[in-house]
DNA sequence: TAGTAAATGAGAATCATTCTCAAAGTTTTC
DNA sequence: GAAAACTTTGAGAATGATTCTCATTTACTA
């Protein structure tokens, strides 16, 4: 049983933190839809059924979902930090569109091993890429 | 004459935006040196010439800029957006190293194309591309 | 040079995020 | 299983970058 809840788990008790209810919470919460997400939304989202989970709680869990290699932050919107959820999921990186706001998720795998490449040029050793483009989706090209 | 002054009047006149003094010395100390910067660098280096031009302003002339295609906003380190102007310089893709920090900029064109052809596959015009990744340089990795 | 519309500076407002601290929870030890 | 030792939590205050407001100034037009 190596899920998300085990790496958390595994991962708080590596580094002596504790294991509580809100932190379950919001993992929980995290993995309960598969796309991105910000802190006010998931705010919104737990708040619904958990009223006591505070939103500084949820800002204090981000960093060690981060840390546990779970989650990744991946966009700002207009001064909004976004996240998504990286276990369970391939690498992949963000074409959004300008004029509509949609992000379509292609394959990076590609992409990632030429950087990989470029880097090693500059003895440089990658932990996290962060690939994207903006412009104009097929609908909102007309 | 195509410089960086000329291409910024021409987008303020095609525009019906004004050739202010104010404008023109943003423009100026953006151009005055080829890093990376920030809202509140900018600011102190405007003023300790010209004590009479306000963060608001340079904070309005930052959208101009990049709508003129002079910069781009590049990086977001600990909530502060930063920017880097571009006319005049390749693009290029950043190697941010995660202990001391430094910015490697390296040669964008290969992974470029590579991303172009990937949104061709989804019907995406790209308009600008962001690339980038996070690790750690030659020197902090021993 | 006057008329008109846009831009500016100063500081207030906003708003995401971080901090503070007293109260509550978790783990360890007996 | 209860107390000690230590961590986490919630609430709301504080912070800090960015944006807004509005009275005044400036740039352009004729
Ligand atoms: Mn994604
Ligand atoms: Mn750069
Ligand atoms: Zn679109
Ligand atoms: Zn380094």
């Amino acid at each position: 049983m190596q899920d998300h809840v085990k790496i958390f788990e595994d991962y708080l008790k590596k580094h002596n933190l504790k294991l509580t209810r809100p932190r379950h919470v919001i993992l929980a919460a995290v993995f309960a839809n598969h796309s991105h997400f910000d802190v006010d939304a998931l705010y919104d989202q737990i708040h619904q059924k958990y009223t006591d989970v505070s939103r500084a709680t949820i800002y204090r869990t981000m960093p060690l979902l981060i840390e546990a290699g779970l989650i990744k932050r991946s966009l700002r919107s207009q001064a909004r930090d976004h996240y998504e959820h990286i276990f369970g999921h391939k690498h992949h990186l963000h074409l959004i569109c300008n004029k509509c706001g949609s992000i379509i998720e292609a394959e990076s795998a590609a992409v990632e091993t030429l950087l990989q490449n470029l880097a090693k040029r500059y003895n440089f050793t990658i932990t996290e890429c962060n690939i994207g483009a903006r412009g104009l989706c097929e609908k909102c090209r007309e």
